[in-house]
DNA sequence: CTGCATGTTAGGTT
DNA sequence: CAACCTAACATGCA
């Protein structure tokens, strides 16, 4: 279930694994994931060489050396995992990718099967990133742009961070850290919040997300790289997910859950108050 | 059996 | 049009 710290960690592995390698065959697997055609995905691949790997937020492209992208979501419990020639059979393998050079595989598990991979021919390019509608990514957005683009809007701060087309990379975990150190409340409307407030919530956004990259993410259950290996920030979490246990920084309080956007939502009730 | 889960979106309503 | 809400997707776990 990743977000941007999770799905850079799948990026970094997969370039160490398969940048450059030659696609000898891939094999499309059922039952099928949701909602995608993939008939023809598997021939296409062939006999192409991996050229560029790179993620916009939670999405990951796969660029081949006919110019030619494969976009994939990892959705909730999608994962990337290099495997041996030898592999056992797992009923919830959905892609094989094999390499001319044979050493290893790459294999697409889902056990939720709403991750979604997709082949983009070259000429499509362009008016597949127009209809994904992905914002700027939450590593690279300037602090300038930040602040105008939570000022402009008239939102509860969560579901607008939550929101991919505008800042895109954030999810239930990281939303609620960013919030907690910045002592926001995580319904407060948005275009209230102060400048100077919205300039250290920036801040922290970016500090944290690099922290969780260094940790190779949060690791709850099924996460994990393209080695099988668990990421180690979950040890890191101050709000997300620790109902009940003291604040850590009024050490006074205890975090609540509340619903926000649908969502489980942890805050410290003393440290971010909802003002106005 | 019930409720919940690191994501997203179609289809409503206000 | 902007913002919000619900249900839905498929599966596993406490």
């Amino acid at each position: 279930m990743p977000e941007l710290p999770e799905v850079e960690t799948v990026v970094r592995g997969l370039r160490k694994s398969v940048l450059n390698r030659q696609i000898r065959k891939a094999l499309y697997c059922a039952p099928h994931l949701q909602k995608i055609n993939t008939r023809g995905f598997a021939r296409n691949l062939r006999g192409h060489r991996i050229s560029a790997i790179n993620r916009i937020g939670k999405n990951i492209f796969m660029g081949l050396d006919n110019n030619a992208l494969i976009w994939v979501h990892l959705r909730m419990t999608g994962r990337f995992l290099i495997v041996k020639n030898s592999m056992e059979i797992d009923c919830h393998n959905h892609l094989i990718i094999e390499f001319s050079d044979d050493v290893n595989k790459l294999v697409f598990r889902d056990v939720r099967k709403f991750g979604q991979f997709v082949y983009i021919p070259a000429k499509k390019r362009d008016h597949f990133f127009d209809e994904l509608n992905i914002g700027i990514d939450a590593l690279q957005i300037s602090g300038d742009q930040f602040v105008k683009a939570v000022k402009s809007r008239n939102r509860m701060i969560k579901p607008l961070l939550l929101d991919q087309s505008i800042v895109a990379g954030l999810g239930n975990i990281y939303v609620d850290e960013i919030l907690f150190q910045s002592r926001v409340h995580p319904r407060q409307i948005s275009s209230g919040i102060s400048k100077h407030k919205l300039i250290r919530m920036h801040d922290n956004m970016h500090k944290t997300l690099r922290f969780a990259i260094e940790n190779m993410g949060t690791t709850f259950d099924s996460f994990s790289d393209v080695n099988n290996e668990p990421g180690s920030f979950q040890s890191y979490l101050q709000a997300y997910n620790n109902e009940g246990s003291l604040c850590p920084r009024c050490k006074n309080h205890k975090i609540k859950r509340i619903v926000v956007a649908q969502r489980g939502t942890y805050f410290c009730p003393y440290c971010q108050k909802l003002s106005r």
